[in-house]
DNA sequence: CCAAAAGTGTTCTCCATACACCCATGC
DNA sequence: GCATGGGTGTATGGAGAACACTTTTGG
């Protein structure tokens, strides 16, 4: 049953930057359009909002429907509205980043029926529309907000070392940390549970693991915090 | 020219809050309605964006449209885009906050055909639809951001004494900065140039007064800085 | 025993903080 | 001369930054 309006409406819709780690780069999680325009590029997932959910519902219902990601942790980053970012008619998105473990999800985005996949941060394919530039904004986002918010733990396995964390700190971050200030400045938050494992199969001397003390995480998430590493 | 769609789509608007700043406090520029839904309650300024112009021209027009304002400082916000903000149909609002010099604009919203008026903002009337969610969030943008970026400079006038813009800090912050470190820490960032210029017809030593250095300003306010006052 | 990464302390510098008095001006 | 705000310096503590060697383990 179609709608009627006296005026043109822009269209809604979201659009999710999905990042994730593994160990030598940050990735985004891009899907191959199959229609026109741009069939064939690559472009962010995401799609229309519906009158009868929010526009966090939208974002995660188009990421479980494109990718298959659930559950993760996902928030608002900006709202793009040039006119001619579409060339079929005016769209107005609000654009949506994600944090996730990319190990856990590396098989389910490759077998989707959908072509999705991985790609370095640096090292993107053209994207559709302008989706590269609302890659850039959630990228200079993350950079950000991750030196006084504990966010960017949820890029990583529950049980982890302080080196895994560090570089996670080194790849967003783009330089290099010292060890041993790292090392003290993250252990002095007390956001850590020191765990009695370490890691198995590694051919050297085996990293101690932690994971989150999740009631400091949580508060010290709400607080903010000085993090600069 | 009525249009068609095949499926109901969320309209968009756009709504600012816009801060202006007194000797003694912040406030908030509040249009009343004269239409339901919430006739006669106190609102922010905003309205439709239309098909063939950005959600940034959007927010100027309307700013200019019913309060007179043009050329200020204006900057997207969050999106919000709960279900039932509208109880007549859905509408998903881009907000936006701007800062403004309440001095040069005090009349001008006082005498619009629209009922305009500027409200201290911890005692603002009760507002239409779920504007004071809104406005809480753009106060908490604003005091988060006065602290890396020297935005709070656009509410004060061109020409301003230490003693004013440490004033403006503790209005936006709500707490008491020291003097003597305001002084040593704002000097030390150089972007304010020192006038041969004092106060003028005040009933004790007159204070000297400064401008922006608008070269550092500009290159300060895109590094973002440390003003950890 | 060798390769590889884990783990560990100290020094220096800088910046935020705390704090109190004299000065210039108008009335 | 007094009331009002303008203007100034110093001492202390804490945190970030620089920096190198020993330990553990597997192969």
């Amino acid at each position: 049953m179609p709608f009627t309006y006296e005026y043109a409406r822009p269209a809604l819709t979201v659009d999710c930057v999905v990042f994730g780690l593994d160990d030598e780069d940050l990735k985004v999680l891009l899907i191959q359009r199959d229609l026109e325009p741009f069939a064939g590029r690559w472009a962010l997932p995401g799609g229309f909002v519906h009158v009868d959910e929010t526009i966090d519902q939208a974002a995660r219902r188009e990421l479980a429907e494109e990718t298959g990601l659930t559950k993760v942790f996902l928030e608002q980053l900006y709202t793009f509205g040039g006119v001619d970012r579409d060339p079929r008619e005016r769209i107005v998105t609000v654009a949506y980043y994600a944090l996730v473990r990319l190990l856990d999800h590396k098989v389910q985005a490759a077998t989707d029926a959908r072509n999705a996949a991985w790609f370095a941060i640096d090292d993107l394919p053209k994207l559709a529309f302008d989706h590269q530039g609302i890659v850039d904004a959630a990228l200079a986002r993350l950079q950000g907000k991750v030196r006084y918010q504990p966010i960017g733990f949820e890029l990583l396995p529950p049980k982890f070392s302080l080196t895994q964390l560090q570089r996670m700190y080194e790849i967003i971050l783009d330089r290099e940390l010292d060890k041993r200030n790292f090392r003290k400045k993250v252990l002095s938050l007390e956001i850590l549970d020191e765990l009695d494992e370490v890691e198995q199969d590694v051919a050297h001397r085996a990293a101690r693991l932690y994971r989150f003390d999740e009631r400091n995480y949580r508060q010290l998430a709400r607080e903010g915090f000085n993090f600069e590493i």
